[in-house]
DNA sequence: TGCGTTTCTCAGGGAAATCACAGGTTGCCG
DNA sequence: CGGCAACCTGTGATTTCCCTGAGAAACGCA
């Protein structure tokens, strides 16, 4: 199975099977909250989703929607997350897993788990990195010259997916992890106007209990590296959010 | 059957065969988590896998699949590793195998068998060792000329996969074995972060239950020999892993 | 068996990142 | 123009992550 790439009208890049149908991913958690959130915000990227809460279903399922990428917690109600792994693929031997896994449980089984490609993230996670990583495995796994699509571009400021490196008009800028996951967001979606309420949900886990200012503290921080003494690219939309676009216009 | 190369966009170089079509590799071995973690991983190269649980699996399987080469695991339920080895060449002549055999298994017996230019690896092994043995075997089975494929270059940093000779700048460096499986990861996968985890399943053993801070460790080493007092080419990227790249960008 | 080498654990130090808090600034509306 | 709400940002506490020295254990080889 191959993936093919295309630019939506709003600027967004999707990935897209040959045939243009929307990629397929499956989700399997036992919590029906978590299988919601991750269901909504990837439809919100075009991609068709189905979801199972058990292993039971997940292979039922995975049978009959031959899914592109599955989305697995290793703590299943029925059967161990690496049974459920053997079984997948068996049906689907060339489908990417994402992983889902406790924090704390990192250190002792996560053995062998990334070493076919896959990839995994820890609870409690952020929508925008699951969503990345999803992208990463998916691109992997289909045709090659994929490279391109690892590089978001808004004017002259390029951010690489593959690599994290991030630079302005050439020169080459650091950013802290959730720095750079922020701006990736933003870049996601250029000229759109995002929320604060939209940004925490994304970049920042799903049981972040902070103040809502970090949002405005991270933006204060990306400014700082990225507009400093430059055209801005970041713009304030009072009482809305924020919105990137290229400096130019 | 010779073999050709080729680099894909992602800087990842290939092995193909002539017609342009993966390299296909037979797996044989009676554990099924070490058949499915083998897999992965191989897969994970670009090549197509089958896979057998016992010698008779083993020849049936080969006899039509016409593998390119074959991993064989030397205990196995039905027949003894040189029963099947034998009975595998009656099939395929030049196919060369890469044995798996325990540890403290009979050295001598292995030692007359990989004089016909095969090679094998002890149980537990990493996923890299066991990628590279077999890209070694198959890239001399096939047609000549691969001598340049088995170098890895990133910036003035190269590593000769043969010879397992390292140097920067000219100038030779003694790794240990740890250390050269890391670089040579890192290596083949320039420009990319790749996090502890991910350096954790390839390069140590699938059974590996200790501390994930190996990795820093190893990486400290690494950068006393290749870093030293030099510009700098392994990077941290905090809270994502390490990369790779030339010194000069 | 004995010695040098290699691998790995453990723990302390230190640097970086994250975030709360609070005071300052800006823009909007009446 | 005053006042308020929204936003910006400096400061510093806390946490997290990473680095590395020291030494124990395992290994390899003669």
């Amino acid at each position: 199975m191959s993936i093919m790439t295309t630019t939506s009208p709003q600027g967004r890049t999707e990935l897209l099977r040959p045939d243009g149908s929307p990629v397929r991913v499956l989700v399997v958690d036992d919590e029906m909250s978590i299988t919601e959130l991750l269901s909504m915000a990837l439809r919100y990227e075009g991609w068709q989703i189905r979801s199972a809460g058990d292993g039971t279903g997940a292979i039922q399922t995975a049978r009959e929607f031959r899914p592109d990428a599955v989305v697995l917690d290793m703590m299943l109600p029925d059967m161990d997350g690496l049974t459920v792994l053997g079984r997948l693929r068996r049906e689907l031997p060339d489908v990417p897993v994402l992983f889902l896994t406790a924090k704390d449980a990192v250190e002792d089984r996560i053995a062998g788990l990334t070493a076919g490609g896959d990839d995994y993230v820890t609870k409690p996670f952020s929508l925008e990195e699951v969503v990345a990583r999803l992208r990463g495995l998916i691109r992997r796994s289909g045709a090659a010259d994929r490279r391109s699509d690892s590089v978001l571009v808004v004017g002259d400021l390029t951010l690489d997916e593959d690599s994290h490196e991030v630079s302005r008009a050439g020169e080459g800028i650091h950013l802290t992890a959730t720095e750079f996951e922020l701006l990736r967001f933003l870049m996601r979606n250029p000229r759109r106007v995002l929320s604060k309420a939209q940004i925490l949900d994304r970049v920042w886990s799903y049981d972040f209990g902070g103040q809502a200012n970090v949002v405005e503290l991270y933006i204060s921080y990306l400014r700082r590296k990225i507009d400093a003494g430059r055209e801005p690219m970041i713009h304030t939309r009072r009482g809305a959010g924020y919105l990137i676009k290229p400096a130019a216009s």
